[in-house]
DNA sequence: AGATTCACG
DNA sequence: ACGTACGTGAATCTA
């Protein structure tokens, strides 16, 4: 990299403007407290000057101008004492910093602005309003998202989001998509909504969403308060008019102003040549070695111990050392975030000698790939890192397909630990290995050296997860399931599952037509206007306008519970039934119908989930962003939502293969009972069949109400169930609830034996296991404290089976996976929702996919009992046929 | 950030 | 005496 002292001048480089405080802050909160040998902390201070030296190295400005803030009040004090009156002082550590800042400004020779009684942003405003007037383009650099109200055609706003150099550019373009608002409209939006850190009031119950449906439907601020009467729904109306008076002002406070008497002199923001001397000199007393660097000549090797590789040349040379090598640690440098969506910046590669970093400055990423494109696609070259799915998206984005996934120390880390949910990097290192860790590390943040010693310490994670998995048995089940599973779910989350748009549009429509009636008609019977969603404001109208009898029983830390089973209870006014159905409608309305269309991906036309392997404390899978595992299906509008799932092509359809009771038949394997085994082996109906037994009646006997208790009583075992609860829930005595359950047991002793043991063996182990070896510890069942105790005892009974079944099904997985691929079908995994498998099969297929499904998903385990499976096949994830 | 509610198995 | 069914993820309200 050559030394900013040398750069060229474009003769069209136009404007930077740089909100000195705003990114001092962003960087002294985002960066760990650095410090040089005095002790002085300098984190704020090194990050502010990397951002500047990073927008100048790649924007080539033409001029520059840094504007500080001045201590003491502001106009906008005047106007509204409590301006930023929740605001914490400014840090100890970082006020020296900005003098720091300030000091390195005048050795670059960077001129810096501010105005008394005014903002740096006023500043920024002022200057940039000025070289728009003179015809230059302008990039304002900022923390700050209320400067994107100075976007227009020749200024853009750069924006940092997580840390400071991972950055976001703000056109008019941008600014539309991201608000759905013009920029100059951006100050009516905040106007409505308020802003929490500046401590501008807003409408109180305004939100992100109403302020700019409002502004977008009406235009400005002022346009919403002159058609006040059109405004829906009434309440936000309400709200308008009692708070106008505190919007007027809240915009005014917004605003940034633009016409400061400041004079605009070319010539002083003209990019002049830095004081090197002096510089370096300001580096060494604070420490900034990798900017001294820059000063220095250029060198590629570092002081760390790592290379940092920019060109092919060098990937060439890297990929010959790394095939002498039996395996092979990798960690990519990207972005955090949903790994399909980002950028890979390089990658990070160890074998035996020291750490490698490809890093993509100039070159293509792609390019730098290619000549490690055999090794990383060998199955015979083993890889080791850190959730390697994430690592493999990344790199299959590149046209590199990772294979050969050996051993990933985050899910080595979850089977030794899995009641532990943060298995990021940085916390495994610092779990495992005696180091402290930059957070910089386990965020992938885009930093060569962060990445050279994520696989250094990988290196030895994986020597001390390794003897853990082995001291704890757990290596069959890593080796033979949990690391092969990492591919599949890779092909699956590439995949994506197709969905149809236009039918969430139009059920979004309905839906919002729906809770729009049900919003009149609830406020109607109330005699006034309140905000539904919000309980407490629901509790009052219910308990104290409409004096309702609230369950005493439920009670939530805030008051009276208003969840969804109390209310039907609670009283058959007619408000109840109208809450229940606004509440499912706008459940489903935001959670699905609205989110999902946003996620389909704009390359593939398809939404990808994230399977996360190592998150639950049982061994299940979790689908985030979206999670695609809770997709409605109970009731009929939510139905509506499963049927926009489709094949997503004319000529294949989806087909769906779920195990039917498989937690009751592991409970009949593990217990060994006689009689549960028998229902499972003669495939009888098991709700009927407990139901003879806990009532003593022949199968005609058998009334639906029975049936339902039965059904309760064997859904509940597996949780643990109380006596208390199963006749709450079926609304009888406690006495007919504890007989009935004494029926039962009576009926399938070896569940009752089961019940009453596994807590007690738990304990005396201090874990439970599942079939496959799976281990949960729960040290809870030691504790003196009965809620604490019985709860960790309901884990000893569920654990086993959700987790078998968990076993089960993952190798189900790697069985249907490895046979379409073994037969050359096309057929393809998309979902897995526990005890369910969603495929894309192309109908010729069907037949056969569907055969080779039910036979490696009932034959994945042997249990005393026989595996059913029900296969089914449609245009859609609702209306689906039985097959087989 | 935490609490509440509710979607799924 | 104590609380009362396991495991998740996401949206929304409130402080």
């Amino acid at each position: 990299m050559s030394p900013p002292a040398a750069r060229k001048r474009t003769p069209r480089g136009g404007l930077v403007l740089i909100d000195g405080n705003s990114l001092l802050y962003r960087a002294f909160f985002a960066l760990p407290p650095l410090t040089n040998a005095q002790g002085e902390v300098t984190n704020a201070a090194y990050g502010f000057t990397t951002m500047l030296f990073k927008v100048i190295d790649e924007e080539q400005p033409e001029m520059i101008a840094v504007a500080f803030d001045l201590p003491g009040p502001t106009f906008r004090h005047e106007i509204f004492e409590e301006y930023k009156a929740t605001r914490a002082a400014m840090p100890d550590e970082l006020s020296p910093q900005i003098d720091m800042a300030r000091e390195i400004l005048e050795a670059m020779a960077i001129p810096v602005y501010e105005a008394e009684g005014y903002e740096a942003d006023d500043v920024i405003g002022t200057l940039a309003a000025k070289a728009e007037g003179g015809g230059a383009r302008v990039l304002i650099v900022t923390g700050d998202l209320d400067e994107l109200q100075l976007v227009s055609d020749s200024v853009s706003v750069m924006v940092t989001r997580r840390g400071i150099t991972d950055t976001k550019v703000y056109d008019r373009a941008a600014v539309l998509e991201r608000y759905g608002l013009a920029s100059e409209q951006l100050v009516d939006f905040r106007a409505l909504r308020g802003d929490t850190s500046d401590n501008i009031p807003g409408v109180p119950g305004i939100g992100d969403k109403t302020a700019a449906k409002l502004i977008g439907e009406f235009g400005s601020l002022e346009k919403v308060l002159e058609n006040i009467e059109r405004v829906r729904p009434a309440r936000v109306a309400a709200a308008l008019e009692a708070h106008a008076e505190v919007a007027r002002r809240s915009k005014e406070l917004s605003a940034i102003v633009c016409d400061l008497p400041i004079e605009f002199d070319e010539g002083e923001l003209m990019l002049r040549s830095l004081d090197e001397d002096r510089l370096r000199e300001i580096f060494r007393r604070l420490d900034f070695r990798s900017l001294l660097r820059r000063f220095e000549g250029a060198a590629d090797v570092t002081s760390g111990g790592y290379e940092v590789a920019k060109s092919v040349a060098r990937a060439k040379s890297i990929a010959g050392e790394l095939k002498g090598c039996d395996e092979v640690v990798i960690h990519p440098l990207a972005s955090p975030g949903p790994s399909l969506r980002q950028p890979l910046l390089g990658v990070a590669l160890m074998g035996e000698g020291e750490p490698r970093v490809l890093l993509a400055e100039r070159t293509d990423i792609g390019k730098l790939l290619a000549p490690l494109k055999a090794l990383l696609e060998s199955p015979k070259r083993p890889k080791v890192g850190h959730d390697l799915k994430r690592c493999a998206l990344l790199l299959a984005r590149h046209g590199v397909s990772l294979e050969g996934l050996s051993f990933d120390a985050m899910m080595a880390a979850h089977l030794v630990n899995p009641d532990r949910r943060a298995q990021e990097l940085a916390s495994v290192v610092s779990d495992y290995l005696e180091a402290g860790v930059p957070d910089s590390i386990a965020d992938g943040k885009p930093d060569a050296s962060a990445a050279a010693l994520a696989v250094q310490h990988l290196a030895s994670l994986r020597r001390v997860l390794e003897e853990q998995l082995s001291a704890t048995e757990l290596e069959g089940l890593f080796r033979d399931l949990e690391m092969p599973l990492i591919s599949v779910l890779v092909s699956m989350e590439q995949a994506g599952v197709a969905v149809d748009c236009d039918a969430l549009q139009a059920l979004s429509d309905k839906l919002g037509a729906r809770a729009a009636e049900l919003e009149r008609e609830i406020h109607a019977i109330a005699g006034e206007q309140f905000n539904i969603g919000s309980p407490a404001q629901l509790r009052h109208i219910l308990f104290e306008k409409l004096g309702l009898p609230p369950d005493k029983t439920k009670r939530t830390k805030t008051g009276y519970s208003t969840a969804a089973d109390v209310l039907a209870g609670l009283s058959e006014h007619e408000i109840v039934a109208k809450i229940l159905e606004y509440r499912e409608v706008t459940k489903l309305k935001s959670t699905y119908v609205d989110a999902l269309p946003p996620l389909v991906d704009p390359e593939t036309g398809r939404i990808h989930t994230s399977f996360n392997q190592a998150v639950t404390a049982t061994g299940r899978l979790s689908s985030t962003s979206p999670n695609l595992q809770n997709i409605p299906v109970r009731t009929a509008a939510g139905m509506e939502i499963r049927r926009a799932f489709v094949a997503g092509s004319p000529d294949s359809v989806l087909l769906s293969a779920d195990y039917s009771q498989i937690e009751l038949r592991i409970l009949a394997h593990i217990t060994e009972d006689r009689n549960l085994i028998d229902v499972f082996r003669r495939d009888e109906d098991l709700h009927r069949a407990a139901a003879m037994e806990i009532f003593d009646v022949s199968p005609e006997e058998v009334t639906p109400e029975m049936r339902a208790f039965a059904k309760m009583v064997n859904f509940g075992i597996p949780y643990g169930i109380s006596d208390f609860r199963l006749a709450r829930e079926m609304g009888i005595p406690l006495a007919d609830a504890r007989s009935y359950m004494e029926r039962y047991f009576a009926q399938f002793p070896g569940v009752h034996e089961y019940t009453r043991e596994m807590p007690e063996r738990a304990r005396r182990d201090g874990y439970v296991t599942t079939l496959m070896g799976r281990r949960r510890p729960l040290p809870e069942l030691r504790t003196r404290a009965a809620a604490v105790r019985q709860a960790a005892e309901r884990m000893a009974i569920n654990t086993p089976m959700q987790g078998s079944a968990a076993d089960i099904i993952k190798l189900a997985m790697l069985r249907v996976h490895e046979s379409l691929q073994d037969r050359g079908l096309r057929a393809q995994m998309l979902l897995q929702v526990h005890d369910e498998l969603v495929l894309q099969v192309p109908k010729p297929e069907v037949g056969e996919v569907s055969a080779l499904v039910a036979e490696c998903m009932s034959s994945a385990y042997e249990l005393r009992v026989p595996l059913k499976v029900d296969v089914k096949a449609g245009g859609n994830w609702l209306d689906m046929r039985p097959l087989s």
